[in-house]
DNA sequence: TGACTATATTCCTATTTGGGAATATAGATT
DNA sequence: AATCTATATTCCCAAATAGGAATATAGTCA
């Protein structure tokens, strides 16, 4: 994963809100849907986006995909998504970002198990 | 100094390598031709490009614009600089940019008096 | 099978980007 | 004034990007 790819990847401000959310957990299309408020389409395209540049991975689970970062992260990407997070500390959307997650997590269930039954999560 | 716009200025190879040189010493354009190979349009566009997002600052020096880091640097900028630091220790391309910035200091004189005079430097 | 759900893709358009050739400009030097 | 030097800008063009509308696909469920 080289440097400017990771820098491609994190200067769209969606895809930077997708890749703050992944760092927190997996997530499948319609929670970033429901977080960040986008059309499925654009959320799709994002992550089409990051996934053909190896920055996030996807399995489909019954209907769903669940996109992940990549298990084995580069020091280049481990640090710029460090630096993400700290850069972002003072930042009220991704802070709002983050409390949706919480709260779509309190609604549903455990991290773990959020991908273990089929209903509209 | 907003975090996107950091990141659109870093996702470029030759802005990368401008503001790596920039993060060690203020530098004019012919400099920049000099160490990146690259030709003075493209060099002066870049530089533009920085400037017009103020990420970098440029004075004029008799014949020669002098570009620099801003002084005040946001912490997400400071970050960010410090991030690219740390990615860019094992680069072959970085590392030769900095050995070509020490040889035409070397050359011409010492930093701070690098614009003093108005000889080819 | 047929309907439904979640997601991806295609087609379209507008905008931005990156780069080169040529030209313009501003200050220095003669 | 004429010339030179360093740099910026303009005019091109090709490619990438971002986004929406519409459609396709893959899995699920009745």
């Amino acid at each position: 994963m080289d440097l400017i790819r990771i820098y491609q990847c994190f200067c769209d401000r969606t895809r930077l809100r997708i890749l703050h959310l992944l760092a927190r957990s997996p997530l499948c299309v319609c929670h970033f849907q429901d977080i960040l408020g986008e059309p499925q389409v654009k959320v799709s395209k994002h992550l089409s986006y990051l996934r053909s540049r190896g920055m996030v991975t996807a399995t489909r689970h019954q209907n769903w995909m669940i996109y992940s970062l990549p298990n084995k992260r580069s020091r280049e990407l481990e640090a710029n998504l460090k630096c993400l997070q700290d850069c972002v500390q003072s930042d009220s959307m991704f802070a709002r970002d983050l409390r949706k997650l919480a709260r779509l997590c309190q609604n549903c269930c455990e991290p773990a198990s959020v991908f273990a039954t089929n209903k509209r999560l």
